[in-house]
DNA sequence: CCAGACGTTGTT
DNA sequence: GTCTGG
DNA sequence: CCAGACGTTGTT
DNA sequence: GTCTGG
């Protein structure tokens, strides 16, 4: 699954990745959550990749309120082309890194994230719908990563793992009058050569911990970390 | 016709 | 909203 | 994903 | 345990 990642990457050299239109300003994010806003792409009615914020957790247009957008995170491959809830329009959300936790049987989950082994950015495959509010008509935009089953570098850490598109696949994923066969088709694990992982600090459980020290690498081995070496700062 | 559901993750 | 069940 | 909350009564 | 919030 992918409940925690990062974008980092300034937003000019996503620009030139991706080549969207908008010049908006991103902060660098090291510990982006479930509703929290995100950066994300969509195909524009003319033809064009947009810059779009969107809240993390899919609603659906039918929902009474937001709350079930907490839950929403994450959309299955395997059922996104069934499932009523996700019947919704294709996005993709920039990242540069994701976090994936390796259970342990006596010590606490091992956070790693996982990054291209380039470091370069990368595209979440993504969906996304429009829910407005009943009562004061304010409408919200939100949107949910695909998973898919785990690659041979994630398998020792976790069973599942999010989409990415190669960046050949990206324009395909986007335009939703490409046919549903060939998107459905993208929905697999990437090569597990393409990316690398690491240990880093249980820092990153906390979503307050949004700073440079959760993507540094763990030394392995090292003791464990006490709360006041977790406190210090960069 | 209306009423009610509609989803994910995890489980080494 | 759209689909299923009654 | 993890962290943290999770409830009732009353209403002179 | 289950649910919500970030």
């Amino acid at each position: 699954m992918c409940g925690r990642y990062s974008l980092t990457t300034p937003v000019e050299a996503l620009r030139r990745v991706f080549g969207f239109l908008e010049q908006p300003n991103l902060a660098p994010g090291y510990n982006l959550a479930p509703t929290q806003g995100v950066a994300a792409l969509r195909l524009g009615a003319d033809g064009e990749r947009h810059f779009a914020r969107l809240r993390w957790g899919l609603v659906p247009a039918w929902a009474k309120d937001l709350s079930i957008g907490a839950r929403m995170i994450n959309a299955r491959a395997e059922s996104v082309a069934e499932k009523p809830a996700f019947r919704s329009r294709r996005c993709l959300v920039l990242a540069d890194g994701f976090y994936e936790w390796r259970k342990r049987e006596t010590a606490p989950k091992q956070p790693y994230r996982v990054t291209r082994e380039d470091g370069g950015p990368f595209g979440f495959a993504g969906l996304w719908e429009s829910w407005t509010d009943k009562g004061s008509g304010e409408t919200v935009e939100t949107c949910t990563i695909v998973t898919t089953e785990a690659n041979e570098l994630l398998t020792p850490i976790h069973h599942r793992m999010p989409v990415i598109l190669a960046p050949e696949d990206v324009a395909a994923w986007l335009d939703a009058a490409a046919s549903p066969e060939a998107a459905q088709a993208l929905l697999r694990p990437c090569p597990a050569a393409v990316l690398v992982a690491y240990p880093v600090s249980t820092r990153v459980n906390k979503v307050a911990n949004d700073d440079p020290g959760v993507i540094e690498p763990l030394e392995e081995g090292a003791p464990e970390e006490t709360p006041k070496a977790q406190g210090r700062l960069l």
